[in-house]
DNA sequence: CATTGATCTGAACGCTGGTTCAGTTAATAT
DNA sequence: ATATTAACTGAACCAGCGTTCAGATCAATG
């Protein structure tokens, strides 16, 4: 063994990680290229398969830990009993968690399509997770009688497509 | 002069907006190949040619026709002089003319970016018209009492947001 | 029937993309 | 000092891209 495991391992990894991010995110994860990628860390194309098999895994680690992380994040809340107080918590942290991550938001919605089928597919389980989560906290307000909605299932799915929606229109001025 | 002027032309020519316009929504315009675009109208790459310059044309002529057809079809709306009735007819079109087109809303909100600069800024220059529309209809309500709105300009641009955006989870379902 | 010209084919062109890899560099260990 | 090896370079490979164009096709014309 010679250089301390991950001198600038630990360096470029995130960096190329971090370019893929901002470059898919301004121009489309189509039109970059790899090249682009290496340059914006400094480095030529080929360094960048010392960290990944290849395009499609930058994308797919990429979606795969942002919505892992969302879920490993809800999990970790300390979440009200009451189902009001629950879906106002969720409310508040799902507003929180998309705000701070404008840019992984993005490609999450717009490059879920050039993903690998089987890639899709993985991420799509993780979302259902996550839209079962609030499926199963309306229909627990409904059970308790907190909630009447005529459809628990829709209903999820409309609440988080206008939060996640919402954070589109969302800037520093008047809302 | 021999074959009627378009016997096939004015058959191939829409078939490759159409099939460039599916294709657009469907994967993306850095990922369409001109070749696929020609295998869907069942027609060879080099034949596409005679129909537009090159591709980004084809993106370009897409936008275009779409924020023209908007501009024109508004231009040619009977308008109420309420200010009140007047934003009301203004919001049923614009949620009419939206849902009736979703492959153009989607790729006029998703490939603005893959525009040469210089389309970009002509796009852009219909859209600034559009919202001007929208602009001018509130302020007239707000000069007259109507409406009370801190800022006309971002009021403006919020209800376009929320409109288009609402295009988004508008399906065959409950809402 | 021969001509014309709009329409399309098929093959090619240059170029750029993702990816590979032999070889260089340099930090550590002995 | 020397050996070791993680990290990277630089050049190449090849498939596929957008685009071009000489020639084939064929419906209408004269």
């Amino acid at each position: 063994m010679a250089r301390k495991t991950g001198s600038h391992s630990e360096i470029t990894g995130p960096k190329i990680k971090q370019a893929a991010l901002e470059l898919f995110a301004r121009h489309g994860f189509a039109a970059v290229t790899m090249r682009q990628i290496a340059a914006r860390v400094g480095v030529q194309a080929g360094a960048i398969y010392n960290y990944t098999p290849d395009k499609q895994a930058l994308l797919f680690d990429l979606l795969r830990g942002h919505m892992a992380d969302l879920l490993a994040r809800w999990a970790a809340e300390q979440v009200p009993h009451d189902p009001v107080a629950a879906l106002d918590h969720f409310v508040a942290f799902h507003l929180d968690f998309h705000i701070q991550r404008p840019d992984l938001v993005f490609i999450s919605y717009m490059e879920l399509r050039n993903l690998t089928e089987e890639n899709f597919k993985e991420i799509e389980e993780m979302r259902r997770r996550y839209e079962k989560i609030v499926y199963d906290m309306i229909r627990k307000g409904v059970l308790s009688g907190d909630f009447q909605v005529p459809d628990a299932k829709i209903t999820s799915f409309a609440l988080i497509a206008m939060l996640t929606g919402g954070v589109d229109w969302f800037r520093e001025d008047g809302r």
